[in-house]
DNA sequence: TGTACATCAGTGAACGCGCGTTCACTGATGTAC
DNA sequence: TGTACATCAGTGAACGCGCGTTCACTGATGTAC
């Protein structure tokens, strides 16, 4: 308690070598994807031994675990930090497009293909539904009303994944319509799908976020 | 010669032998995913030894190689039957559909999270030229001329990957969204993230499809 | 301020594992005369 | 049809590697009196 914000020395060398080994185990995941992700190789980057890390991190998979949840509340934040000015549709398109060429790989540990098996815990399921919730805002922000499709309809009897936010179908449906489309694009993107066919990805999303906003979509 | 197609008992040994490799390395993939794919387990399964599989396949790369091609060639045999009986965007959609669900791991080994510095062969990405072509084929069919978007006419200067096709740009477009549209759709429904929302994704897919046909992408 | 003790970061050795891959070899299958 | 030879599938041992993880230990850092 002597201590600037309630943390002793210790407690503060202890979070830094955590980060830095976040720090490293993220450059291991840009350089050989998260399946090669080796505490050992982590260790040596940092010039210790191996087990070491094991005063940190009880095992590989509770890092792994952790660098998940890490995306998934920068995902978080990052949206709530663009509708910080009013909630709105296309600056939050713009922001996860920001956010996921930021770190392709970052991206792909959110929206990647899932290891056969594995569960995320259900904290991170929550920061999920943190980043729906804010996108069901911006969904429902600019057209109070529109008339629902037949698939609005179906998902009125299925709004358990909206929480408890009060979207209406035509809503609900915008906002997974928004989170496929833009997740189509990202996804390929990201992967290296457009690389070598010339066009510029800026302008396809562009095009496709503009689709997004003019036309119907949950709105007949 | 004197066998009934040219191949010698060795030769059809040879290939019926390469094929359960396949089958088995198929198996693995499923239950563990593609990065956990390793000769050993493959030969163990077969009640061989390890070096065995040495006979058929140069290494691990070689047969992984392989998989990708063998699942880029089958997408491509699927949209050829689907457009047999005329080119069609709807039919081709749900084919594509039908081809995910049937096996995701395939799905995503073609669409999937790229390995950092994995190039594919020539001769694959000449088979995904071909899916391309088919699909533009569809795209290209019903609405004969579209008006052309402000992206579409950015493509028209990038028209490369479109090989040979005389395709409008109101058709490149239209199929770059087909493609980008429908791949969010069944990479999020593959990886699950729809699960636990409740909702019916075929009913999605559907919605989402019929969009595609009835409003403008590429057609203002 | 100084001493005694507890905490805890990091080490090095070790275990067991499975991996990809090579090599020399055995034994069966096919081919040539 | 029978014999001599070549082909080739599969084995078992071996190499070297890196992995995750445990354990007993050293030495530094912090705490209590």
């Amino acid at each position: 308690m002597t201590d600037t914000d309630g943390k002793s020395p210790r407690e503060r060398y202890r979070a830094q070598v955590r980060a830095e080994i976040k720090e490293r185990a993220w450059e291991q995941i840009a350089t050989a994807g998260a399946s090669a992700l080796s505490l050992n190789a982590i260790a040596k980057k940092m010039g210790m031994s191996g087990p070491a890390l094991y005063r940190y991190y009880a095992g590989r998979d509770e890092l792994i675990t952790e660098l998940v949840r890490d995306a998934y509340r920068s995902l978080a934040d990052t949206f709530h930090a663009a509708s910080a000015s009013g909630p709105d549709v296309a600056t939050l398109a713009h922001a996860l497009r920001g956010w996921a060429l930021a770190d392709p790989q970052r991206y792909f540990l959110v929206y990647g293909t899932p290891v056969p098996g594995y569960h995320a815990p259900e904290d991170i399921t929550a920061i999920a539904s943190e980043v729906m919730a804010v996108l069901l805002d911006a969904c429902a922000a600019p057209p109070p009303d529109a008339p629902a499709t037949p698939f609005g309809t179906h998902l009125e009897g299925h709004r358990h994944w909206a929480g408890d936010h009060p979207a209406p179908p035509a809503v609900l449906h915008r906002a997974l319509t928004f989170w496929t489309r833009l997740h189509g694009l990202l996804s390929l993107e990201l992967a290296g799908h457009f690389t070598g066919m010339g066009f510029d990805p800026a302008l396809l999303f562009a095009a496709e976020l503009d689709e997004l906003l003019t036309d119907s979509s949950g709105a007949g």
